[in-house]
RNA sequence: GGGCGGUUAGCUCAGCUGGUAGAGCAUCGGUUUUACACGCCGGGUGUCAGAGGUUCAAGCCCUCUACCGCCCACCA
């Protein structure tokens, strides 16, 4: 035995803080352009920069890490690039409460400039501490050529897509209906609204007919404060109560105005009361109707909705739902309102800070996407991009195919100022790259940028080409594009997803990745979904410090099937912590016994049947589990691993071997086993794995410098492993019969065994050392006649026939209980097989293997 | 209103192209054997949501139903 120094229980923490930094150093993570080796690419989803790691990322970041570092053990040229996202919204407003907090200083007390100064302190900071905690996860990103989404050199790249796309006509200023949150002060895209049902009310307003006022049309509405906006009722044109009424004028109740009543296919005649009041400015649908007919748009909401524009003074400046009440009231004192219904129905929210949006009309950029999607589809029906699972892509069509123009501009001040330059002489608009110096119409030099900037997402939509320097026609560009893998979560496949398929396409002609995988969510162990409001989140930072990156990372591949969610619970990772300890206490085994004679080419002539049978296993593994990796069944080949180290190699391999230890030949297999795994176990738990490489390393300082395993034709035996198996199965019979009748664990004693197969005999008797290590045997002898030997505890496994003797009375009357409980189980499970046997069709048609398997089990079960 | 998932052991989940159900945790019994008590040895546990169909054979394929969850959608 060899003195080492190894704990006997495994210290992830210890292990944790130390590799990652040497990693690092060494620069193992930064590939060559010029390398040797198929390039493999990934680019991470950057986190926003002021946010925290949480559990979700832990899952998305860990899984293509586990690629990357197989395809970089298997000699691909590996770039996997790191980032970070300016996260304009999320971003600013954190700067501004903080400010508001600390200062009592609102954004426009400091101005621009000042503002932005304090975002990028800000923003120094938090990166810091992200990035910080990105590495405790040990991903092996290339932090030399780190990015972020608001550097200079991104800006410039974005200047140039957004000229560029305006100048194809495919970016436009428009006036239209857009979602505005009054309380994050912007316009936003349609997908960051998120539609949730409210309990609202359903008021039913009679407008009267200006011709006679003693009658009126009654409108239903769930916003009654619109009305000061109203330019028109609108009916069905079928609608035999209201078709009458059409080209008539209706006075417009609390204004003193005049609105005609029209007719339009779009309003339902069930609904309501079949008549809908038009306020242009203030409803999509009426927006629609309102550019069919050619009606006026009046602004009554304003960009904090509050009740501004030609309104009776009264409402002015009043909040809308303020404004609402108001109205009610006025409106039930002159008896104007008909009646009021429940009324649940769908409402925008912002995504961000749930505020009800105000559809709002403005002057905003667009992009026009309909022509981009076109070539995205087409590029994911090709499958020049993969969706795994498979499933995403119909939703991806779905949304491509549906698409709407995307409202780009932002009334905010942290991001991609758009630009856009304006003549404050002649009003010219002028979009460049850099600053005009003078109007390329009337060559005033006072000219203005415009005050907005353009969604997070645009310069999102850029990262898979701009981070490898598409702009400058860089070499990484032309090495590693198109990248190989985008792993995210489902929620963000229109967000992003979508859009970098768009523009990557758009700007380099060229899909911007080969697949994307698309992971689960995260829920709690209840499989409820983790959020702040119910306390259930999980910290991957706390989950790391109790149970070690290594376990956390383990535990989520185990559980990542393709797209499903991931029900995580505590005392699973518990359970990969305590699987890193046995790894640990496997390989202190190992390294313990090592003399320094081991050689890792292994004289297959020389070796033991018991290393034979490891090695031909492990080969099996190793063969299924580049299967599994290459289908992105990580999970799979994370359980056959574990199944492989825990049931096979400690439970019975190093017990094996205890018996032949003095063999350097054994010692070598040991020793070349115990680098299989830690080899295989790399991707998964990059740290323990490392840790113990170095006290067995021979040529390469890394283990992930080293070749990952590959299937040996070298390494197969299937009679010995056969062999070996059915000695498996005969020690645990000899346990279980131990067990039931009661004998102490640690006696050892006598043991008879038979067997009519003489070839299996054969390999009994050469394999009796191992028999009788793990039987506790003292001596086993293999008879022809167990009923001549003695009498005793009988049991039987594949052909083999086990007899311990009895030591007293007692244990003979044990048996005969037990033996007839066992009758009655055997019987009924007997019938059952034999009526199947008999049954017409099965032996027809079954194919022949199944049937004899089938008589094979079922003359088993006679003989018991 | 469309579309997509899920329903398997007490809990959380696997189950690949149909061949007689598995893992982790929990639980029960035994065990401090010289890598490991974060261990070792052994045990119990299931009308695979319900109904019908295809098949020699269905957790897996088809149809319907129920419950749970998600996404998309401008009915005021």
């Amino acid at each position: 035995m060899t003195e080492i120094n190894m704990e006997k229980s495994y210290d992830h923490l210890q292990t944790e803080s130390d590799w990652y930094q040497k990693w690092e150093a060494s620069g193992l993570f930064t590939p060559e352009c010029n390398a040797t080796g198929i390039p493999f690419s990934i680019i991470l989803p950057p986190p926003n920069v002021t946010g925290s790691l949480h559990i979700g990322h832990a899952l998305t970041l860990s899984l293509p890490d586990i690629i990357m570092r197989r395809k970089k053990m298997q000699g691909f040229n590996v770039l996997w690039l790191p980032g970070v996202d300016h996260a304009g919204i999320a971003t600013q407003m954190m700067v501004e409460k903080n400010l508001k907090k600390e200062r009592q200083l609102s954004k426009e007390d400091l101005g621009r400039e000042k503002f932005l100064e304090l975002v990028w302190q800000w923003k120094d900071v938090s990166e810091k501490k992200i990035v910080a905690q990105i590495k405790k996860l040990g991903l092996a990103l290339d932090w030399s050529r780190m990015k972020f989404t608001l550097s200079d050199d991104m800006q410039g790249v974005v200047r140039r897509v957004f000229v560029k796309l305006y100048r194809e006509g495919k970016i436009y200023q428009g006036t239209y209906m857009v979602n505005r949150c009054p309380s994050c002060k912007t316009v936003l895209s349609d997908l960051e609204v998120e539609h949730k049902e409210v309990q609202g009310r359903l008021t039913y307003i009679r407008y009267p007919l200006q011709q006679d006022p003693r009658k009126y049309i009654v409108v239903a509405t769930t916003r009654p404060e619109t009305m000061l906006g109203d330019v028109a009722v609108a009916v069905n044109p079928k609608d035999a109560r209201y078709k009458k009424l059409i080209g008539q004028e209706v006075l417009l109740p609390l204004t003193g105005r005049t609105i005609p009543i029209l007719g339009d296919d779009d309003v339902d005649k069930k609904f309501g009361s079949g008549a809908v009041k038009i306020t242009p400015a203030h409803d999509p649908l009426d927006f629609k109707i309102a550019l069919k007919h050619n009606l006026e748009k009046i602004v009554v909401i304003d960009e904090l909705a509050r009740m501004t524009g030609p309104i009776p003074e009264k409402y002015s400046r009043m909040d809308r739902f303020a404004c609402r009440q108001e109205i009610l009231n006025d409106l039930r004192a002159l008896n104007l309102i008909e009646k009021e219904e429940e009324y649940f129905h769908n409402i925008g929210h912002c995504q961000r800070c749930e505020t009800m949006v105000e559809p709002n009309i403005s002057r905003q950029w667009f992009l026009k996407t309909a022509e981009l999607a076109q070539p995205a589809i087409r590029a994911v029906l090709e499958k020049q991009v993969v969706f795994l699972p498979e499933k995403w892509e119909k939703v991806y069509f779905n949304w491509m195919e549906n698409i709407q123009d995307w409202c780009i501009s932002r009334q905010l001040w942290w991001g991609h100022r758009i630009p856009a330059y304006y003549c404050q002489d002649c009003q010219e608009v002028l979009v460049a790259e850099d600053t005009p110096g003078q109007c390329s119409r009337c060559a005033s030099t006072r000219i203005v940028q415009d005050n907005d900037v353009l969604d997070t997402w645009f310069s999102s939509a850029l990262w898979p080409f701009t981070t490898l320097g598409w702009q400058n026609d860089s070499p990484d560009f032309k090495t590693f594009y198109p990248t190989s893998i985008m792993a995210t979560a489902f929620d963000i496949i229109f967000f992003w997803v979508a859009r970098m398929i768009m523009m990557g396409i758009h700007c380099t002609g060229a899909v911007p990745f080969r697949e994307v995988l698309i992971n689960g969510l995260i829920r709690d162990e209840k499989g409820q979904k983790m959020s702040k409001t119910k306390n259930n989140t999980i910290d991957p930072l706390d989950l790391i410090r109790e149970y070690g990156a290594d376990a956390l990372r383990f535990t989520l591949a185990i559980q990542a099937a393709p797209g499903m969610d991931i029900s995580l619970s505590v005392n699973r990772i518990k359970g990969y912590k305590t699987f890193a300890n046995k790894i640990w206490n496997a390989s202190r085994y190992v390294i313990m016994n090592l003399q320094g004679d081991e050689d890792l080419q292994i004289d297959v002539q020389k070796i033991s049947d018991a290393d034979r049978w490891i090695l031909q296993l492990l080969n099996a593994t190793i063969e299924k589990v580049n299967m599994f990796f290459d289908d992105y069944h990580m999970y799979e080949a994370a359980d056959l691993i574990y199944h492989f180290i825990w049931d096979e190699y400690c439970d019975w391999y190093l017990e094996f071997s205890k018996s032949d230890l003095e063999s350097p030949h054994t010692r070598s297999v040991l020793k070349l086993t115990l680098f299989r795994i830690l080899q295989l176990l790399h991707p998964f738990m990059p740290f323990i794995s490392e840790e113990i490489y170095q006290k067995i390393k021979t040529e390469k300082d890394f283990l992930l410098q080293t070749e990952f395993p590959a299937f040996s034709k070298n390494f197969v035996f299937p009679e010995t492993f056969a062999a070996i198996e059915v000695l498996k199965k005969v020690v645990a019979e000899t346990r279980k019969t131990r067990t039931e009748n009661r004998i102490e664990p640690n006696k050892k004693i006598v043991i008879y065994l038979k067997c009519d197969s003489a070839e299996e005999k054969e390999q009994m008797v050469k394999h009796l050392k191992y028999f009788n290590f793990l039987s506790r045997s003292q001596h086993t002898e293999i008879v022809d006649d167990l009923s001549v030997v003695a009498k005793g505890f009988r049991g039987v496994s594949q052909n083999w026939e086990i007899l311990l003797p009895f030591a007293d009375d007692q244990d003979r009357l044990r048996e005969l209980q037990r033996l007839n409980g066992e009758h009655g189980k055997l019987d009924k499970l007997i019938s059952q097989m034999e009526s199947k046997l008999s049954g017409s069709g099965f032996v027809d048609k079954a194919p022949a293997e199944i049937i004899l398997n089938f008589k094979k089990n079922l003359q088993e079960y006679i003989e018991k």
